[in-house]
DNA sequence: CATTGAAATCTGATATATCAAGCATCAGAT
DNA sequence: ATCTGATGCTTGATATATCAGATTTCAATG
């Protein structure tokens, strides 16, 4: 018996770092609104609110630098960069990038992606009917995650988790109410209709609608008004 | 007479450091296909040959790990993550993206941004016509540029600029094909027309056939053959 | 000869000291 | 009272020393 069907290899990414603790610490808190747009950090306070040093929180800050939610500025400071109009164009950039991935999954979906797909629709149908919001989490995360595998792509689909602005708690929020999981009901339903019959113009379009609106939706309750106002 | 007529600010950013410089550096390196796709590199021998210690290329290569160019594992390397499927990738990304901010730039669009952009398509066509590359060049940069005023995205714009794989050098072998112009041009004077009449669903379509179009021809310059090979 | 495992070596991770630029403060000049 | 500019403090930028994990080497062992 070959070892790789007991074990299965460690990935080195598993390995905790200070410098992805903190990236993820400070993304969370801004991504969620707790810091003021604008705000501005000081690397030696922070690091020593952290209990660490700068280097691995001056690494952190460029990742969230390069993602856009801060810019630093030479010997001043760095300040956060997210309100309304950026995590607007952040569910936009999602949309974006989710729709296209969708339009490839309906180009290059195996009929065993399809069967997924469905058999994922239906227990999201009897998850939605039961309302058990935690499972339909978990059964949404698995219906977009197959989409992704569908599509065969990795960097489309790491680029779109870096525009993600859920975590659990805020999921639960949102499937909280129930016409939320009635009107995502119907488009995960379309979207894997569309994929499975390859319409790919259909897939990126539903797709791009469904993550605009539950985007919008979002970004509402965190930040109030929204300037788009009118549907794209 | 105020002071602000007769200087502009300084912004802070134009400020030069080691880590933006390396970050350059290494980032036109590895887009250009002159490091191998899963190629290892020393931080120590990367500092030392670039002459800066390691601290600003640690931060410099995390801007890069952000952007999905190389990953990093702990205490083993870190290791170049490009090749023909991220080009491609990645220029469907850019199609995404760019399709996205042209969507919004024919919703929002003022009747002084489709006169500029009516002029624009007008100077192309002469600089078209009359072969100036390096003309045609600027125009392009200026009629993607204006498209993203008009769209009012910030966000989008910085991301949509992170997926670019064009230099200077790379444009003018791009744009040395006759084919190519007119193919380019024809795409943009569409485009042009697409956001005058407020058409957002053609505002999309036609920018991102257009960025996968083009993006293609990139990658098959660079790498060959592509897996892609029919149009999305 | 194959295998083991400890030591040496290499690597990224982290902490810290130092540097120079930005900025505020305030004394001195007008 | 206002303006000037020198001074000191704060800040991010950079270099470097050190740490511990991962890998390799190689001699001891069966």
């Amino acid at each position: 018996m070959a070892e790789s069907e007991r074990v299965v290899p460690v990935h080195p990414i598993f390995l905790a770092n200070l410098r992805d603790h903190v990236h993820h610490n400070l993304r969370d808190a801004i991504v969620a609104g707790r810091f003021q747009d604008g705000e501005r950090l000081s690397e030696r306070d922070l690091a020593r609110e952290l209990g660490v040093s700068t280097t691995p929180l001056k690494e952190a800050l460029r990742q969230l630098e390069s993602e856009g939610l801060v810019r630093t500025e030479a010997r001043r400071g760095v300040y956060v960069t997210f309100g309304a109009q950026q995590a607007e164009e952040m569910s936009l950039a999602r949309a974006a990038l989710e729709s296209m991935i969708a339009r490839l999954a309906a180009k290059r979906a195996e009929p065993s992606d399809v069967e997924r797909l469905r058999d994922l629709v239906r227990r999201m149908e009897g998850a939605t009917a039961a309302g058990d919001i935690t499972l339909l989490i978990d059964l949404n995360e698995a219906f977009h995650g197959h989409i992704h595998e569908a599509s065969g792509c990795d960097y489309l689909c790491r680029l779109q988790a870096k525009q993600q602005m859920y975590n659990h708690t805020i999921r639960v929020g949102l499937l909280g109410e129930a016409e939320e999981r009635g009107l995502a009901l119907g488009e995960h339903r379309a979207i894997a209709e569309a994929i499975a019959t390859g319409d790919q113009d259909a897939a990126e379009r539903i797709m791009r609608d469904h993550v605009v609106r539950s985007g919008q939706r979002h970004v509402q309750t965190v930040f109030g008004a929204t300037r788009l106002g009118d549907t794209i």
